[in-house]
DNA sequence: TCTGGGGTCCTAGGACCC
DNA sequence: TCTGGGGTCCTAGGACCC
């Protein structure tokens, strides 16, 4: 596994910096960030031996209002990237490989990845489906240094099909950085007392949580660079970033204390939901509340399966024109049933709806969890003097989620929703169907 | 034919209570 | 009749992340 070594470089690049050998053993915390290189793309390039070598795109179509969720590294040349409109990665990609993606088949991936992370340290922390950060701080679990240990983990994520680039530091914000830096299959080490001179001449957009409104912000105040941003007056930063402005600075300057929390700590979501575009703009008010119907059975259905129950239903609605809008309505009792949260929910789209209006996007989402939780099952005897599922309907529920779950979300529907079927793939059939009748 | 589908966190204003 | 603050809850919106 030469190759995986082949981009390892020390930081900074200049000459008179510190390199692997003049390391024999770690100093301090020791964090690292594994990034999947194009994820989704490298999946399906696993997956579709014919494909790989070509460009491939995983994401919305271009017919659909689409945007790309991942651009293989054959497509990148074409300048195309993530969050890009399909439309035009079509237009500077015209033989790309196109597919909307197989989210199952990357969650398994995903698991076996973490998997090998858990089985080199028990500090893991993940972050998203492709990126995690992991603690190899010296002493804290093994001794080992952590500059083999994550040329390793490179190694046996290879052994999968895979492969994933590291930045390791002294600090997440450090690693994260380092990440990035060299991409695909890179291992980027920032060794300690090296962090100053690695953040201080960089953009400060490259720190995470620094989007374009601060970028801007910043930009105003003089402020283009990390050096200058961990040098800046607290006071200023406090009008652009409120309480974290001391967390900012700290993390600018590459001092910031990070956590890694152990892999098995429970997963604390705050909220569910779930959204679509819409192939044609909505336009009748009977079609967004059975849209919203469809939507929020899902978000049910997750719900009952992570066994939380939430006391506030949000709704979101983009118009045709650009601009959006989101409500919310505290519900009297937590539930994890659509056939309570959804009405509310219709009720509030209802408020808002007027005729001539144009919907591309409805949303819907449920959040303020019990922090009792809904696991336990004494909570399903409670159920009915909280007003919530009554546990006839429950027990209907979740035998519904179980037929889902082996046959497909499309095999039971109810109501209006089962008229809507097929309409978050193709509205424009569904909206025929149910023209007004006169 | 520009702009998805998940999420988290913060701010600010109004209602309401003391 | 006019006037306070402080605290908390609820709601809307926006920045940011992958």
């Amino acid at each position: 596994m030469n190759e995986l070594t082949h981009t390892d470089h020390q930081v900074p690049d200049a000459g008179g910096m510190p390199s692997f050998a003049d390391f024999t053993h770690w100093e301090g915390p020791a964090i690292g960030l594994m990034d999947l290189d194009a994820f989704f793309a490298s999946v399906e390039q696993l997956d579709h031996p014919e494909w790989r070598g070509k460009p491939v795109i995983v994401g919305g179509l271009p017919e659909e209002r689409g945007v790309v969720s991942t651009a293989s590294y054959e497509a990148r040349p074409y300048g195309v990237h993530s969050a890009m409109s399909s439309a035009q990665a079509h237009r500077l990609c015209p033989h790309a490989i196109w597919t909307r993606g197989h989210f199952d088949r990357y969650r398994a991936v995903s698991a076996e990845v973490m998997a090998i992370l858990e089985s080199e340290t028990p500090f893991v922390d993940r972050v998203s489906i492709d990126e995690a950060f992991f603690d190899v701080t010296p002493g804290r679990y093994s001794s080992e240094d952590p500059v083999t240990i994550a040329r390793r983990i490179q190694e046996r994520v290879a052994a999968l099909g895979v492969t994933c680039s590291i930045g390791l530091g002294c600090n997440k914000t450090v690693a994260k950085i380092a990440s990035e830096r060299d991409k695909p299959r890179g291992l980027t080490v920032v060794f300690p007392g090296c962090e100053e001179r690695f953040l201080a001449p960089l953009p400060v957009r490259a720190m995470s949580g620094i989007g374009a409104s601060a970028e801007r912000a910043l930009k105003h105040a003089g402020i283009h660079t990390l050096g200058q941003l961990a040098q800046a007056p607290l006071a200023r930063l406090t009008t652009i970033f409120g309480v974290n402005a001391e967390a900012v600075k700290l993390r600018a300057a590459g001092r910031e204390q990070s956590v890694v929390k152990p892999f098995d700590a429970p997963d604390d979501v705050k909220s569910v939901s779930n959204e679509r575009t819409f192939a044609e703009d909505i336009v009748e008010l009977d079609d967004a509340l059975a849209a919203l119907a469809l939507l929020g059975e899902s978000v049910g259905r997750r719900l009952r399966r992570k066994g939380l129950v939430g006391r506030t239903v949000t709704i979101k609605i983009k118009f045709a024109y650009g601009s959006g809008k989101t409500m919310q309505r505290k519900l009297p009792h937590p539930t994890d049933d659509e056939n309570l949260f959804v009405p509310v929910a219709q009720s509030l789209l209802t408020s808002l709806w007027s005729p001539g209006m144009h919907a591309r996007l409805l949303g819907i989402g449920v959040s303020d969890f019990d922090t009792a939780g809904g696991i336990q099952t004494d909570l399903f005897c409670e159920v009915d003097e909280r007003g919530a599922m009554a546990s006839d309907r429950r027990e209907l529920s979740v035998a519904v989620d179980n037929v889902r779950e082996r046959f497909g979300a499309e095999a039971v529907t109810f109501g209006r929703a089962a008229r809507f079927g097929g309409a978050l793939v193709r509205p424009d059939k569904f909206l025929n169907q149910n023209k007004p009748r006169e």
